[in-house]
DNA sequence: GATATAATATCGCATTGTGTTATGAAACTG
DNA sequence: CAGTTTCATAACACAATGCGATATTATATC
């Protein structure tokens, strides 16, 4: 024989609060109401929940140890119902982000840890792919969102992208390495200097190409390739060798590794860095709690960008 | 907003059974049923509990986390099935039983160890009391049963009394004891020896009266009274005094303290040991447990008496 | 990629449960 | 022994739930 949940919730405020009357007013339900509900919840059940002819209703034995289940049902309901607030206003779930992955590692996962201290209920996936992957990714329903460098031609129609800085490259080595010492870098002077490299099929690879094409030097040596940003980081540090990496990821890496940025001008691929959500989908609301914050944490990152290049404008 | 602990439920088996059919068959509902309870709970939401699209359902997130706390609430809601079948079954409950001191003590007490190693969730709230007490008790709820010596004659119009067992009364003393190497024992042999009184206003008081007057002695010396039995069985046993008690309580007490019974006729009251219960009141369901565990008790108790009795004769 | 299969959604209709107000009965209070 | 409080009942509207029948749509199979 079930019985009816909300009738052993119903028992619980009664019992609690010592009688039904108050008990329906906490429910915010009419007397009789709650009434009818005892009524039927006695005749099922076939014995008395409550002692008879007594006028602030009193629980038998039976009923009050129903009253303490109901208490246990009612607690796990109000849970439910938090949960499902803290779920609408994005404070709680799961969030699957999708990202390049040295972006992802030097930019994005430090500003994870600050989101999840203020929405401890979000549990982040965080995963690694180049467009094409993110892109059937977030099809799939996969990704939630896809963070990544990207050109405005490149976005495409179902979707849409909210750029969130310029997604520029420099040339970086470590601090102090013999180039620093120099007032101003020649072609000649890299050229002794070994690369380290990112994956291959990586658009800051094509990017290195590119940069290094820019500057006239179309031949370079590769000492070491393949790593996440974690390995490049260790390479660079104990290293003379040089590597290409966006800006923001050298800023926010000097806190921890002591990094230099060359003064050489390269071209600058025409992407911006940014997230790509698929348009008329909104997924889970904390989607919207991630790419808001994610939006105001890189408004600050650029101005602290600015703040800095302009002091290092002044001092050189 | 309050969500129906219902719907939890059915979402919590639906996940379990990693689908909607299989679930509504746990249920014991169909599918379009529990399928509606579905849609409904999500409308409130106003979230998805299910992935779009996938035909085994699966749930979301946040259908997953409150899957949890319906399993919970489930878990409660069968727990309060149980609790009621076996409070229907008098196999939990509490039950408050009265009855006369020394017959409390000293036979039914020993047969409530052995009623809750059988019903262990029934709660026994003993106290003590005389025909007066007990009746009121009764009427007013506060005792479901009691337990005492009572003359066919003095049973109330509204309740209902079941003889258990005789109340025969017998003269007891320590073993050992003097009088009880003699083989007949007459009144000038037990004329110097102190006794035990119980409680002035109980019936065993004027039954010790009684007895002593039928065999001849009207005056009698009282070396100690007011005690419960368990102070009346040490200084029994302690010293030479004699008392009365029933033969039911010699008869247990000789387990634990060592008794004898005097072979001295003595006037046995017209009473019955039994319980009185109020007529077309059965009060929780483990009264009917108790009741008939001890009227089954007092049968072994009493074919256990017979047969020693039997054995007696054969000796003596 | 067409088709078969299994899983889910929707519809129509009867039944049950829930909510309300109005009102009666019973128990407590002073 | 009033007056008050507390609970039960009646009558009605409406929401939820039950069911079978049937449409829809992923997934599996060839």
């Amino acid at each position: 024989m079930k019985l009816d949940s909300e009738h052993l919730e119903i028992l619980a405020v009664i019992v609690e609060k010592g009688g039904l009357t108050e008990g329906a007013d906490v429910l915010g339900k009419s007397q009789p109401s709650v009434s009818r509900s005892m009524a039927l919840l006695e005749e099922r059940i076939g014995l008395p929940l409550f002692e008879p002819g007594r006028r602030p209703l009193r629980p038998t034995e039976l009923g009050a140890s129903l009253a303490r289940l109901g208490a246990k049902i009612r607690s796990a309901n109000q849970e439910a119902s938090l949960l499902v607030q803290r779920f609408r206003q994005g404070l709680a779930g799961r969030l699957r982000v999708g990202g390049s992955p040295i972006f992802m590692d030097g930019v994005v996962a430090t500003m994870v840890a600050e989101f999840q201290g203020r929405h401890s209920d979000v549990q982040i996936d965080q995963s690694y792919g180049y467009l094409d992957q993110l892109e059937t990714g977030l099809r799939n329903g996969g990704l939630d969102v896809a963070i990544l460098p990207l050109h405005p031609a490149q976005v495409p129609l179902d979707m849409e992208f909210t750029p969130l800085l310029p997604g520029n490259n420099v040339i970086a080595c470590r601090a102090g390495h013999p180039l620093t010492r120099r007032k101003a870098i020649t072609l000649a002077d890299i050229e002794p200097y070994a690369w380290i490299a990112p994956p291959a099929n990586s658009p800051l690879y094509r990017d290195l190409q590119r940069a290094l094409k820019s500057i006239g030097q179309e031949e370079f040596r590769v000492n070491f390739s393949g790593g996440t940003l974690a390995s490049m980081q260790s390479v660079l540090a104990g290293s003379d060798a040089l590597t290409v990496l966006p800006y923001s990821v050298v800023f926010l890496s000097r806190r921890t590794v002591p990094l230099e940025v060359l003064p050489l001008k390269i071209d600058h691929p025409d992407r911006q860095l940014g997230f790509l959500t698929v348009t008329d989908r909104q997924g889970p609301p904390a989607v919207r709690q991630f790419t808001g914050f994610l939006a105001a944490e890189f408004q600050r990152l650029q101005a602290r960008i600015e703040h800095e290049q302009k002091l290092t404008l002044r001092r050189g």
